[in-house]
Formats: structure tokens, C-alpha cells, sequence
DNA sequence: CTAGGGTTAG
């Protein structure tokens, strides 16, 4: 009946289609001037070659024409190839709804491809919807349709509740790509522990395992912990039994990856050198191997290698970010940032991991006038608004001093996210600007977004550098009480810093003997700190005691030590101490810092008179303005807080 | 003439 309808179908239209495939060669403005038709076939074949030629644009102007001249003309076979060409989640809808207008909704073909557009896009509900509507019976593929759609959108607990359900029907079983699907829907969430996990139940459950869970699993091996490399190293063995290692790019890809991230570049190197086939993935894997292993001069040969061999796998801007993602986390922002002009030059475009990439750069080296720069491009570029960019700005202007700024980028965004309340609470806090942080605290609980040790973090210092004893100990207790979050170290420096500063030196010492885990040198520092505000030398003589009794033999120690004996008057023991250090045989490097002008560079050293530096004596003159300047500005603070604590 | 799964940069 079908095959007879189409047939005769087809000889009704044939000349019809010769003028529509005519007029769409001509393109655009003469698909305008096809005439109206009441048949489907020939605009569905000119829709199925575009989407086979990879014209999904064409395919949908096509489709917006077709429905202009008629909304009835679409058939059961025009919407399916409508949605294949759709390439937003907003597409798919609009077709879904044309789908109920014309009664084709519950068609298999119609239902099928809906499921599928929906789980593409990651619009979970909507799959779920249909999947339930499903008039044919469920499927294998229609069951890994919909947890599919479950991954896409980053919600692994549905992904598994809907494979629990699948499990509970007898009739179709998971297969391969079922337990693949899952696998990655804890996979793009970061939920690294459970993929691994699953593996092993994909494996006891008896499906084979292939090369797409293999590469996954193997994807998810570097977080394992302590076991990360004896598990990556049994999925590697595993995969070379079912014989996926070999000819496989996305598990050679794989292994490379997670050979580097462990650090184990000889490894890495080996699978590389060995693959049979390579693509930019592995390239970008080696790249991304030396920048994980601190070898970012070899991170960047491979790069320059790569260009300079031409052809196939040219640098792309996951290759660059690489690079200057390596350079900045090992602490050459200069770097960093000399390769991101060269990429730009390159006529290479950043996108948002670059940029964040090249914002914290900025941040680090207080470059705010790079970091507008960066701002203005991602402007233009349109990536402004970018969760990924947004964040970055925050934390580039707060930490930089542009507060203001910091605020309205974090004003202008639509959707706010854990990273952008903390960031802009630390910067509130970094700046003593504890009622700003409290406010938007509050704001936050309003907001419903759930506050995480970061969090807390940023709040307590704002509190601890505004002497606000009250308000921090009540947020330390809701932290504790209502959001179970147990303190972590910083936590409890910041408790201390915030009752020693405010005078509470008791209560700062108590807290400390409380503490669930051994104090380390931020919280010793903390307190000492407050002894030498508070010229309390026998509460400082005590804790030293302590310190040295737990015995960090560290040079850093020993000079906050000196320091803090010689700050309290007590001059003797800091004597007493320097000489100890020094026979420790512990001599800690130098501060240095340097300055450019006129392209020529004067270093300073801490304690020493630079020896060609002119006008020295006009330097010291200033510096000694500039310290009894602060020394004014810091006691008419400490005297601010001692007003406030009472 | 036909759906679903995979690797790299933060």
C-alpha cells in the first residue's frame, strides 16, 4: 500500500521535483519562486539530499518554505528529515508542535526522531515525554535514547534511574551502548568513581566491553586516587584482550591522556609513538601529557612540530590552550601570555577555556589592563557571556581591586553559579568589604544556591579582616549545623585569625586544641599573628613552644619565628633563634622583586642596598614615608577593631 | 533506507 502510494506519488511529482532541484541550485532567492504543491515527495528528496550532503541550513530553509506555502504539506517522512537537519533544542519543539498539529505526532518514524532530536539537545523532559507517549513498543535503542538525553543534559541520577527502570522490564536489555551511555553520563559530570564502577558492572553483567567504554573508563582512571594507574592499567590490559587498543583511535587517544595526567610520560610517549594512526585528539593528548607533567617548553616543541609538519593535524585552539593553560599553572604568566598574542596572530580565535585560561593569568599578575583588553575581546568575539568568562572577569577584577567592576559583571549574568557567589564573595572579602559579603551571602541563600566550603572560606575571612566576631561565629556554627559541611584547616584559620585579631586569644588557642586534625602552619601563624597585634609575649613564647615541640623543621618557619620575636621586642630570642637556624644549615632563599624602566631592570633584594642604584638615598627617603604611612593606617584600623568587638 | 554510545584544553 505504502510502496504503491509512493510510486504513484513519484510520477505525479517527477516534474514538479526537476523544477524545485532547479530552483534550490539557484539558490536562495529563487527557492522563493517555487510553486505551491500539495505534494511531499519531491521537497522531502531534495531534504534528504541536503542532509545527506551535510547542508543542515539549506535542508531548514527548505523545511520554513515548505510549511510558508502549506503548514499542511509536511508528511511523515518530511519531519523526520526536519529534525535530523534541526541544530537547536528551540527547533526541535517548534517541530514537535507542527508534529501535533498535523495529528503525526505518535507516528513511529515522527516519535522516534523526536526522542532522538530531544536527547541530542539535552531537553531530558521533553524526551521523557515522548518516550512515554511512544505508541511501538520500547526498544533497546529507544531506552538508550532517553538516558542519552538524560547525559547530555548533565543528570547522571535520572540517567540512572531510567537504566534502573529499563533493568526492571524484562524485555529489551541494555546493551553495549546502554552501558556506555551511562558510563558517560557520570562521566561529563565529573563523577569519576562511579564510571569506574560501572565498568566493572557492565563487565560482571557479561556485556562485552568495546572500544567506546574502554575509552571512557580510561577517561576516568586519573581521578581514581591512589589506584588511578594500577586501574588504568588494567583497563588498558583489558582493552588489549578484546582487541580495541590497536586501530583504535579514541582508545589510543584515551590511553595517551591517562597515562599523562598520572605523570607517567614514558608510558604516554610509548602509546603515541606506537599509535598506527594519529588525529589533532592525539596530538593534543601528548601536548596536554607534557603541559600535566611541568614540561611546557616540550608541551610547546610539539606544538611549533606540529605546524611546521603541515597538512593533516595543524594546531587548533585546543592545542594553544594547552600550552598556555601549562605555562600559566606552572607560574610563567609572562609566558603564558606572550603565547596567547602569538596564537592571535596566528589568526587563531580563543574561545571561553582560552579565555578563562588567559583571565586567571591576569589575576595572577594583577594585569588589569590585559585583562580589560581581554574583556573588550570577549565582547566582540560575543563570548562575554559565557558562564566560563564571567566567572573568570570576576575573579580578575576583584582580585586586581575593581570590585565595582567585579559586580557588574556578576550583576549582568543570567544564570549564576557556586563559582561566581564565591568569587565574589572572596573578593569582598579580600577587600574588607564584610558587610558587601554579608549582604550577598544573604542574597545567596535567596537565590537557593547551596554555599560549599569555598564558601564559607570567603565569608569568614571578610569577617576575620572587619574583626566582626559575632557574625563569624554564628556563620561557623550554620556552616557546621545546617549545611553539615565539616571545617576544613582554612576553616579553622580563619576562626582563629578572627578571635586572635579581635583579642579573644584565649578562645583562638582553645579552638585550636579542639581541632580535629593537627594543626599546621597557617593556623599557628594565624595566632601568632594575633599575639604580636596584641603584644601578648607569653602567649606567644607558649605557642612557639608548641610549634617547635611539633617539630615543621622548616626554614619559613624559623623566619616567621625571628620575625615574630623581634615584632613582639623580645630581641634576645629572635637572636637566639637566627643563630639556631643558621646552624640548622637552613638559609631561606631571599625575597626579590624587580622592577622595568626604560628597558632596563633594578633588582631589589630583601635587605640589601642595590649597589648601582641611583638615587638610592631618595628611594629610602620615600619608603620610610611610606611605612610610617601604613603604620598610621594600620593602628587607626586595629583601633576600629577593638571598637567593634565591644 | 533508517535513530543511540567514544578521546583532548579550564
Amino acid at each position: 500500500m505504502h510502496r504503491l502510494r509512493r510510486a504513484i506519488d513519484s510520477r505525479r511529482c517527477h516534474r514538479q521535483r526537476r523544477r524545485l532541484l532547479s530552483a534550490v541550485a539557484g539558490g536562495d532567492q529563487q527557492i522563493r519562486d517555487i510553486p505551491p504543491t500539495t505534494c511531499a515527495v519531491p521537497w522531502n528528496r531534495i531534504l534528504r539530499a541536503h542532509i545527506c550532503r551535510s547542508r543542515p541550513d539549506l535542508a531548514l530553509a527548505l523545511y520554513r518554505r515548505m510549511r510558508a506555502l502549506s503548514p499542511t504539506l509536511p508528511n511523515s517522512y518530511t519531519l523526520p528529515l526536519a529534525l535530523r537537519a534541526g541544530t537547536s533544542a528551540r527547533i526541535a519543539s517548534a517541530i514537535h508542535a507542527h508534529a501535533l498539529h498535523l495529528g503525526l505526532h505518535a507516528h513511529p518514524d515522527v516519535a522516534r526522531q523526536l526522542l532522538a532530536a530531544y536527547a541530542r539537545h539535552g531537553l531530558a523532559d521533553e524526551a521523557r515525554h515522548v518516550f512515554d507517549a511512544m505508541p511501538s513498543k520500547r526498544t533497546t535503542m529507544s531506552w538508550n535514547m532517553l538516558i542519552s538525553a538524560y547525559s547530555v543534559c548533565c543528570d547522571p541520577n535520572n540517567a540512572m534511574a531510567t537504566f534502573a527502570r529499563m533493568a526492571a522490564t524484562d524485555e529489551p536489555l541494555p546493551d553495549a551502548v546502554t552501558w556506555t551511555t551511562l558510563l558517560s553520563a557520570h562521566a561529563r559530570c565529573g563523577k569519576h568513581p562511579v564510571v569506574l564502577e560501572l565498568f566493572g558492572d557492565m563487565y560482571r553483567s557479561g556485556c562485552e566491553g568495546n572500544a567506546e567504554s574502554v575509552a571512557v573508563a580510561l577517561s576516568a582512571c586519573p581521578y581514581a586516587g591512589d589506584l588511578a594507574l594500577a586501574k588504568g592499567k588494567a583497563i588498558h590490559g583489558y582493552g588489549f584482550t578484546k582487541g580495541v587498543v590497536r586501530g583504535y583511535l579514541f582508545v589510543t587517544n584515551s590511553l595517551v591522556c591517562m597515562y599523562g595526567k598520572l605523570g607517567e610520560m614514558d608510558d604516554a610517549r610509548k602509546v603515541f609513538r606506537e599509535a598506527g594512526e594519529r588525529n589533532i585528539v592525539t596530538w593534543n593528548a601528548i601536548i596536554t601529557s607534557y603541559a600535566a607533567a611541568g614540561m611546557c617548553d616540550e608541551a610547546l616543541d610539539v606544538l611549533v612540530r606540529m605546524g611546521q609538519r603541515g597538512g593533516m593535524a595543524a594546531p587548533n585552539v585546543v592545542s594553544w590552550s594547552a600550552v598556555i593553560g601549562g605555562f600559566a599553572s606552572s607560574g610563567d604568566y609572562e609566558r603564558a601570555l606572550e603565547l596567547f598574542r602569538r596564537m592571535q596572530r596566528q589568526w587563531l580565535s580563543p574561545n571561553v577555556v582560552t579565555l578563562a585560561t588567559v583571565l586567571s593569568a591576569c589575576t595572577e599578575l594583577l594585569a588589569v589592563r590585559l585583562g580589560r583588553e581581554v574583556h573588550s575581546y570577549a565582547i566582540r568575539s560575543m563570548l562575554d557571556r559565557h558562564s566560563l568568562v564571567e566567572n573568570g572577569l570576576i575573579n580578575m577584577y576583584a582580585k586586581c581591586g575593581r570590585v565595582a567592576a567585579a559586580r557588574t559583571v556578576f550583576d549582568g549574568m543570567k544564570s549564576r553559579d557556586l563559582v561566581s557567589w564565591n568569587s565574589m564573595l572572596a573578593g569582598y572579602g579580600m577587600h574588607g568589604l564584610c558587610d558587601n559579603a554579608l549582604a550577598l551571602f544573604a542574597d545567596m541563600a535567596e537565590a537557593n544556591v547551596d554555599p560549599d566550603g569555598v564558601t564559607f572560606v570567603a565569608v569568614l575571612s571578610a569577617c576575620s579582616h572587619a574583626g566582626r566576631v559575632w557574625e563569624g561565629r554564628r556563620l561557623f556554627d550554620q556552616m557546621m549545623l545546617e549545611h553539615k559541611i565539616s571545617p576544613s584547616m582554612e576553616h579553622y584559620t580563619c576562626m582563629v585569625d578572627l578571635l586572635g585579631r579581635a583579642g579573644l586569644l584565649k578562645d583562638a588557642s582553645k579552638l585550636i586544641e579542639t581541632m580535629p586534625m593537627e594543626a599546621d602552619l597557617c593556623v599557628w601563624g594565624a595566632l601568632l599573628n594575633s599575639c604580636r597585634i596584641h603584644g601578648d609575649a607569653a602567649m606567644a613564647e607558649a605557642t612557639i613552644a608548641k610549634v617547635l615541640q611539633a617539630g615543621a623543621e622548616t626554614t619559613g618557619n624559623h623566619t616567621l619565628i625571628t620575625n615574630l620575636y623581634a615584632a613582639c621586642g623580645m630581641w634576645d630570642d629572635s637572636k637566639r633563634v637566627r643563630v639556631m637556624t643558621r646552624e640548622a644549615g637552613l638559609r631561606k632563599n631571599p625575597g626579590q622583586s624587580w622592577i622595568e624602566v626604560k628597558n632596563k631592570v633594578f633588582a631589589f633584594v630583601a635587605g640589601r642596598v642595590p649597589p648601582s642604584l641611583p638615587g638610592a638615598e631618595e628611594v629610602f627617603r620615600v619608603l620610610d614615608d611610606l611605612y610610617r604611612e601604613m603604620d598610621d593606617e594600620r593602628r587607626s584600623i586595629e583601633e576600629d577593631h577593638i571598637v567593634n568587638v565591644r
